[in-house]
RNA sequence: GGGCGUCUAGCUCAGUUGGUUAGAGCACUGCCCUGAUAAGGCAGAGGCCCUUGGUUCGAGUCCAAGGACGCCCA
């Protein structure tokens, strides 16, 4: 039964093509699915990923990592949901709907109508779906595709808005004021955590003024600030009551009055340069309470501001002049101070950054803009000392760039002080992976600010809040709620008329999977009753109340089309509508722990899958979607939604850049996974890190290619071979104990790996399994199995050996595919398919069905290692002492001696001197006295003797080392007069002078290097059989083809074909080698050690 | 100002509970082997394990302070 045959070059993408094709076919993921229904539950929760452009390589990392633990629980046959997820809603999809249709600005939005624009961003979604789960696909993830989560849908919805009708319970939602970082582009403020990564190093014009003091004549504040455009809503001025500030005699001109400037002591140089001079000192709490004149008193809006100068702790020196503009309606400080000591607050800007009514000419006028007028009037009023460029860095908009300004305005928020205890709680039971990351995550707990959940925009969660001008607010917490509040007939017709943009996407034809997606979660619901709370479909709510008018139609519940609908207040009973505002993205995707656990409406479904074993994204996760989570689900439950958390780091280039667009640096991953493959990609991921940003590039991924080509190389070399033979792995067997020394020391060592494999899987860290699977692919079974039993496989015999041989290779190979399938699925697949599944079709019907390996203990041979690795060093050794001895290898030498430690033996199975005499082309090895070819040499065994001696140490090793050392009957020591322990001192071997010697402290190796005339005639034979093999493979035969080999060459030669023609006949699998070329064949004619030589080939 | 990480060969990184002479891959130099061969091996060179202090018989490893870089908070 041959293995289908296995090119020796590898075109990993084309395999990764096939095996795609294949698992098509077979159907290999929803056999797994099957084949696990009734296995224990492993509950993994995928992070929504927004579905607004194609997927990056920074989404194939952490997908990789999603797979690798999916397909390994899989494996021991835990059951999953495998369902993925998209975010569908928010600012990232309404910026790049804008961009597509070239918005500037919200006007254009409402310009353009909402519902039209509601539709192009579900139509985007829709597309982006697609083109990402194609992606994924390729990148091998297995998924239940057609059941991917939308936290756009309905049951998303209701969920968070059961979530907020739970925080109106509680007391924690609320309306406020606030000063919040806003985007006067995208007309909406950005909460906290979507400040973060958003500051770009840009130059602002700051000016230095002076306000003059009420009551003090000729007295002044010097201030400064970097913001000019605030200045017209100062309201106060901060100091630092416990700094040192200064009264400065300031004089322009010989011919003007001269001014008393307040300062701080350490910003006098700073603003009045080295000759100022001081008219004295005073505290800072000497000037709180002081009254000045604001730099803008003339604007209505200032009207009757007392300006004033407060206490701030948080004031410094390190810029400006130790005096801080206060503008409460500007700066979340500032209005913080407002609050605290009473000031007034100021709002000088509409949503979109422009003056409002009361700053006179300022009217209408964009805030950006109004540095130079601002000067100016500063300037006319005598109030500007001076400006000066100051390069700072400052906040941007994180999707459109704009610079945020500071704005106060209305939003709602979830009071996060009783949460916070009971999210630390949670957040500490959390297995974190790596560890520091639960760090970070209560770190941010400890400093999180009440959640502000809504969002000045369209495309997003309605906030189901109904504000009652009696005052009252209603929540509405369902879609069955919402019918029997319902004042505006409706027609909630989701199935029966789908948006067109849903229907009939632009895109549709090449988005089929995401379409047909869209269509059954619109459809699955209803038809199936599942979602128990939701009203039939086609169901008219409120007609009763309203017979009058058509019901309004309400496709979808977002905007504009829920905006319609007013529902009765809760209590008063008037007719109420519904706040404008939308929801923050986080709300969508931290409520999936319960939304697609069906927490609502299948209680028994959300109580199996809930909480989520593992969950894994990029470590800013912890203060978004794990942040948001926790706070969802410790509201709703009082305890974590994820049991175990593995964050990993940044991506960057393969230099360590960060990756960017404009910087030419930026992979796609189209490319990357045509040009490297999925599997490479996925080695790469597995050996990261988790602790370290990932510098990803083709370099790198090239180098892990050729690791990975290693294991191609001895599964190629395998099939050749057992092609040749015949072998088939059903007919033989072969206990492992009574397999060939060889074979028990591979699987020994197998066993080892496979322990890691378990480890690393277990611990959520694979990094260390590869390093482990690298070295033992490389080191033992590469270097060294393979190569020492090359000749097992040449032979021509039928015999035990040979048999066990190839048995064990197969099962290695098995074994190894089978554990790094959920790392490189593809590679893993390929193999196994040749190896098991051809040969026998009652096999699982792919690798990935297959039980995940188990160490064996019974295989584990740790003396036999031992040994081995004993003849390992002295090939090494021998090596070594050769390359010293410059006598080649292909030169046979007489002997190798051998000197052994003092604990160490060599083994008894003559098998080990063979692999020893063959890798060093010796014809001996001779154990030798180890006192004629080294020196013994004493040591203090430290870690023994450390705990028992303590400072006694030093001396009693030195006495060792020194050989100032006595051995007492019965095997221990004395030394520096202190009685020792047998194991308490070291013996071992020192090289001596004079031999040509490599070893270590165990074994010393020492290389005979006569070579007789005889040796030199074998040396020669050697080097024609291995001209002869490079000829073969010249002249194109095939491994296993016969031949007949003749030669001319010069006396010398003759000698050799005299004495070994015969073995290099069995080395160049020649039938004869005769004297005589024919011209009828093969021929080179070249040069040998300096000799002409003609050799001629022919098939036989 | 606070928190978290990182710092080891030219580059990328390993280094388990403290233990004797700190490793690998890539790159470089020289050599070798070869029917796994567009591979492989051996050897060479390359190190103030960021600094300082401490604990200890002994510190790359533990502790403290400092530095650089990165991320986060204020």
């Amino acid at each position: 039964m041959p293995f289908k045959e296995v090119p020796s070059k590898a075109d990993f993408v084309a395999l990764e093509k096939a095996i795609l094709r294949f698992w098509e076919e077979d159907r290999s993921f929803q056999k797994l699915v099957a084949k696990n229904a009734n296995g224990p539950t492993y509950s993994f929760i995928d992070g929504p990923m927004t579905a607004n452009n194609p997927m990056g390589v920074h989404h194939a990392w952490g997908r990789s990592y999603k797979d690798f633990y999916q397909r390994y629980h899989a494996m021991l046959g835990k059951r999953q949901r495998y369902q993925n997820g998209f975010d569908c809603q928010g600012l990232w999809v309404e910026v790049e709907v804008e961009k597509d249709m070239g918005f500037n600005s919200k006007r254009d939005i409402i310009d353009f109508g909402l519902a039209e624009f509601s539709r192009a961003c579900r139509a985007r979604v829709d597309k982006f779906a697609g083109v990402i789960t194609g992606q994924s696909k390729r990148l091998g993830n297995w998924m239940d595709w057609d059941n991917s989560y939308f936290t756009m849908s309905d049951r998303n919805i209701e969920t968070i808005w059961h979530f907020l009708k739970r925080c109106q319970d509680k007391g924690w939602l609320y309306e406020g004021e606030r000063v919040m970082p806003w985007c006067i582009r995208c007309g909406t403020s950005l909460s906290q955590h979507e400040l973060i990564d958003s500051y770009r190093d840009v130059e602002h014009r700051s000016v230095f003024i002076k306000l003059p003091l009420k009551d003090r004549s000729n007295e002044y504040l010097a201030v400064w600030t970097t913001t000019p455009w605030t200045l017209p809503a100062n309201t106060a001025a901060a100091v630092n009551p416990d700094l040192t500030y200064v009264l400065v005699s300031q004089r322009n001109s010989a011919n003007e009055p001269e001014e008393l400037i307040y300062c701080s002591r350490g910003t006098v140089e700073r603003i009045f340069g080295a000759q100022a001079s001081i008219v004295r000192e005073l505290r800072g709490s000497e000037l709180v309470g002081l009254h000045f004149h604001g730099p803008f008193d003339e604007l209505p809006a200032q009207h009757g501001v007392d300006h004033r100068v407060v206490p701030w702790d948080a004031v410094a020196e390190e810029e400006g002049t130790g005096i801080v503009h206060i503008a409460p309606g500007c700066g979340a400080e500032d209005f913080e101070l407002s609050q605290q000591h009473d000031l007034s607050v100021l709002a000088p800007l509409d949503d979109s950054g422009y003056y409002v009514v009361g700053y006179g000419e300022l009217l209408g006028r964009h805030a950006p803009d109004v540095t130079d007028y601002v000067f100016d009037s500063l300037g006319s009023k005598g109030y500007l000392i001076r400006t000066e460029k100051y390069p700072h860095r400052y906040p941007v908009c994180w999707r459109c760039g704009e610079e945020l300004v500071f704005k106060l305005v209305g939003e709602w928020f979830i009071s996060a002080d009783e949460i916070r205890p009971r999210m630390k709680r949670e957040a500490a039971k959390v297995r974190w992976i790596p560890a520091h990351a639960g760090d970070l995550m209560q770190d941010w707990l400890t400093n999180m600010r009440d959640w502000c959940i809504s969002r000045k925009r369209f495309w997003g969660l309605p906030l189901p809040f109904y504000r009652c001008d009696c005052g009252h607010l209603t929540i509405v917490e369902s879609l069955q709620d919402l019918a029997s509040r319902t004042v505006t007939p409706f027609h909630y017709s989701p199935n029966g008329k789908l948006p067109a943009a849903v229907l009939d996407p632009p895109m549709a034809g090449k988005t089929p999977g995401a379409t047909e997606a869209l269509r059954a979660r619109f459809s699955e619901p209803l038809a199936s009753g599942t979602e128990g709370t939701r009203a039939p479909a086609g169901d008219r709510f409120g007609e009763q109340r309203s017979l009058h008018h058509p019901p309004v139609e309400l496709p979808e519940l977002h905007r504009p089309w829920i905006d319609e609908i007013e529902i009765a207040c809760e209590a008063c009973g008037k007719p109420t509508r519904r706040i404008p505002e939308v929801g923050d993205c986080w709300l969508d995707a931290g409520i999936v722990p319960y939304s697609t656990l069906d927490y609502r409406v299948n209680p028994d479904y959300w109580r199996e899958w809930f909480p989520a074993d593992w969950i894994s994204e990029m470590r800013e996760q912890i203060r978004l979607w794990f942040y948001s989570m926790l706070f969802m689900s410790v509201t709703l439950e009082d305890r974590t939604p994820y049991e175990a958390c593995m964050v990993y780091e940044k991506m960057n280039d393969e230099k360590g850049r960060p990756m960017h667009k404009s910087a030419g640096n930026a992979i796609w991953f189209d490319e990357a996974v045509e040009r490297m493959g999925a599997d490479a990609m996925r080695w790469v991921f597995a050996s990261q890190n988790l602790k370290t940003n990932l510098n990803f590039g083709y370099g790198p991924a090239d180098e892990v290619r050729r690791r990975l080509l290693t294991l191609w190389n001895v599964y190629s070399f395998f099939v050749t071979y057992a092609n040749i033979d015949g072998f088939d792995p059903s007919k033989v067997r072969i206990e492992p104990s009574k397999r060939s020394t060889l074979d028990r020391w591979l699987l020994s060592r197998l066993q080892g790996v496979i322990e890691q494999a378990r480890r690393a899987f277990e611990a959520y860290d694979v990094a260390p399994f590869v390093q482990a699977f690298e070295r033992f692919l490389n080191d033992d079974l590469s270097n060294w199995y393979v190569r020492r039993s090359r000749r097992r496989f040449w032979k021509s015999e039928e015999d035990a050996d040979k048999a066990s041989a190839y048995l064990t290779l197969y099962e290695v190979l098995v074994e190894l595919a089978k554990l790094i399938a959920p790392i490189v699925p593809f590679l893993a697949e390929e193999i196994y398919q040749n190896l098991v599944r051809q040969a026998d079709s009652t096999a699982h019907s792919s690798v990935h069905h297959c039980h995940y390996p188990d160490p064996d203990q019974a295989l584990v041979d740790e003396r036999l290692e031992s040994a081995m690795n004993l003849v390992q060093r002295v090939v090494e050794f021998g090596r070594a002492a050769r390359s010293a001895s410059k006598v080649k290898v292909r030169q046979p030498l007489p002997a190798l001696r051998v000197a052994l430690g003092a604990n160490e033996v060599w083994p008894p199975d003559p098998e080990f001197t063979e692999h020893v005499k063959d890798e060093l082309n010796v014809k001996a090895v001779i154990l030798d006295e180890a006192d004629r070819l080294a020196e013994r040499s004493f040591r203090a065994n430290l870690p023994l003797l450390g705990p028992k001696l303590g400072p006694q140490l030093p001396a009693v090793r030195k006495a060792v080392e020194t050989g100032q050392i006595e051995a007492l009957p019965g095997g221990g020591w004395r030394a520096a007069g202190v009685e020792l322990e047998h194991d308490d001192v070291l013996v071992a071997l020192k090289g001596r002078g004079g031999y040509e010697v490599a070893g270590d402290e165990r074994v010393l190796v020492a290389l005979e290097t006569t070579v007789t005339p005889e040796l030199a005639l074998e040396g020669r034979a050697r080097e024609l059989s291995r001209r002869v093999n490079d000829l073969r493979k010249e002249a194109g035969f095939a491994i296993q083809d016969r031949i007949h080999l003749r030669f001319e060459a010069g006396p010398g030669w003759t000698e050799v074909v005299e004495k070994f023609g015969q073995t290099i006949c069995q080395e160049t699998l020649a039938l004869d080698f005769t004297a005589g070329v024919t011209g009828d064949g093969y021929c080179w004619t070249g040069s040998i050690d300096g000799e002409r030589v003609v050799l001629e080939l022919a098939r036989a």
